[in-house]
DNA sequence: TGACCCGTAAACACTC
DNA sequence: GGAGTGTTTACGGGTC
């Protein structure tokens, strides 16, 4: 058997926009593939919001989301490489604790990740609080979860910039004018090949050890919808935090028989509290969008839609405290909104649905013809109330916060009401 | 069998 | 000049 000749550089240049995604090309196949994304914006915010909120209760939900993208690490064995709660040691990569692996795994921490480099440096850009790293973070992020390259020859770092360079699915970012930080670029993941990285993502070997988090239907239900609709950054987001929110409780539940230090559980629940913000404030309105939408995908429970709504309404901007999620609320029944660009939110879809019967949604569109989707949104905020309240419980009752829940549910209910007085 | 994906190595240029 | 970074080219192995 001859050596098999690898694609040049000069053929992959022939296939544009489907020929650098690590094991993408099928994806690229299934259609539905979203618009160029001028990703010039974006990347000139992610650059400028250097500044990160590293409060505790900062409520970034990619943040968040890829925090919990970690739990997809999963050892060579099938066990997890990462547990869900090692970023719960702290709020920065600096203080993470050490992956689980290291006590209890070291046969995965010796041996290679399941992973291409361009997941690992994907799952390492999504962490990062500005989805921005250096070459030189995405090293440490690597080495950190994946102690094998500690050892592993140095080539893996020529590897790993081999891949940003030629992988479009990363964009490089320069830094802020000015300010000389350091060398190098930062490097960002283009949005529009999120989809694709996350397809990536699930087409990695996901054992599922004990509960089967993860289901691979779930996951396609997730990218199904993602492209059924016009993929817009903040969808893609949506499902990536979808995903990591269903696994992250899943793995709580199982965790939640362990004995926690006390650190570690106020974290947890800070994190959940976060989640649930969230998703309340997703809910207030976008139940509507469940409904309108006649090619979605149901088959997933309400919560990840809760939840995915809920990373795609912050996808982008996110929100920096919780005082600004409360604040969201009583914002989502206003009349329209500051539409700070390259977020155009769903939260201008709620919030400007009832004054704007064109709906710039983007789920107007799929409404089906006629005013079905406007006696959606006219639901009182009685029934949303009611489902907020449900969606919370479930939530709280898995995190087992209900305390917390109680008082942040009539807290954001108070400060709703008042807004809507207004 | 070939196309493609992925990892690896190496050379080179550039910047700090 | 050295180290780090970024780009490009080349090759081999594996998979479909």
């Amino acid at each position: 058997m001859g050596p098999v000749i690898g694609m040049t550089p000069d053929k992959r240049a022939e296939t544009p926009g489907a020929e650098k995604v690590a094991g993408l090309s099928q994806i690229y196949k299934m259609g539905s593939l979203p618009e160029a994304v001028d990703a010039a914006g974006p990347k000139a915010t992610l650059v400028g919001s250097e500044s990160a909120d590293d409060e505790l209760t900062n409520l970034n939900w990619l943040h968040e989301s890829t925090n919990l993208l970690t739990n997809f690490s999963l050892g060579s064995e099938g066990f997890p490489m990462v547990s869900p709660l090692y970023d719960i040691e702290g709020d920065d990569g600096a203080s993470f604790g050490p992956p689980c692996y290291q006590n209890s795994e070291k046969k995965s921490a010796t041996s290679k990740p399941p992973y291409s480099f361009s997941l690992l440096i994907y799952m390492a850009i999504e962490h990062s609080p500005n989805k921005c790293l250096p070459v030189k973070e995405i090293y440490s992020w690597i080495l950190d979860r994946f102690p094998y390259f500690a050892t592993a020859p140095t080539g893996w770092k020529n590897s790993v910039r081999h891949n940003l360079s030629l992988n479009k699915c990363f964009q490089k970012v320069e830094r802020s004018h000015g300010k000389v930080n350091g060398k190098g670029s930062l490097w960002c993941v283009d949005p529009e090949y999120k989809p694709n990285l996350m397809q990536a993502l699930k087409k990695q070997p996901f054992p599922s050890p004990q509960s089967g988090s993860l289901s691979p239907h779930y996951l396609s239900s997730v990218l199904k919808q993602n492209q059924v609709r016009t993929l817009k950054e903040s969808d893609i987001d949506a499902a990536t935090a979808m995903i990591l929110l269903n696994t992250s409780i899943e793995q709580e539940i199982l965790e939640c028989e362990k004995p926690l230090p006390l650190k570690t559980s106020l974290q947890k629940k800070r994190n959940y509290n976060n989640a649930f913000l969230s998703a309340i404030r997703l809910q207030e309105g976008d139940s509507l969008a469940t409904s309108i939408d006649p090619k979605e995908d149901h088959n997933y429970s309400a919560s990840s839609m809760t939840a995915q709504r809920c990373a795609s309404r912050s996808s982008v901007s996110s929100l920096s405290s919780v005082e600004e999620v409360y604040e969201f609320i009583p914002k989502s029944s206003h009349v329209g909104s500051d539409g700070s660009e390259g977020f155009h939110s769903e939260e201008d879809t709620d919030v400007d649905y009832e004054d704007d019967p064109l709906g710039d949604s983007g789920y107007a569109d799929n409404s089906p013809k006629g005013q079905p989707g406007k006696k959606i949104r006219k639901q009182s905020h009685q029934e949303i109330d009611e489902e907020l309240k449900e969606a919370a419980g479930s939530l709280l009752h898995l995190a087992g916060i209900r305390t917390c829940l109680g008082s942040l549910i009539s807290t954001a209910k108070t400060q709703s009401q008042k807004q809507r007085k207004k």
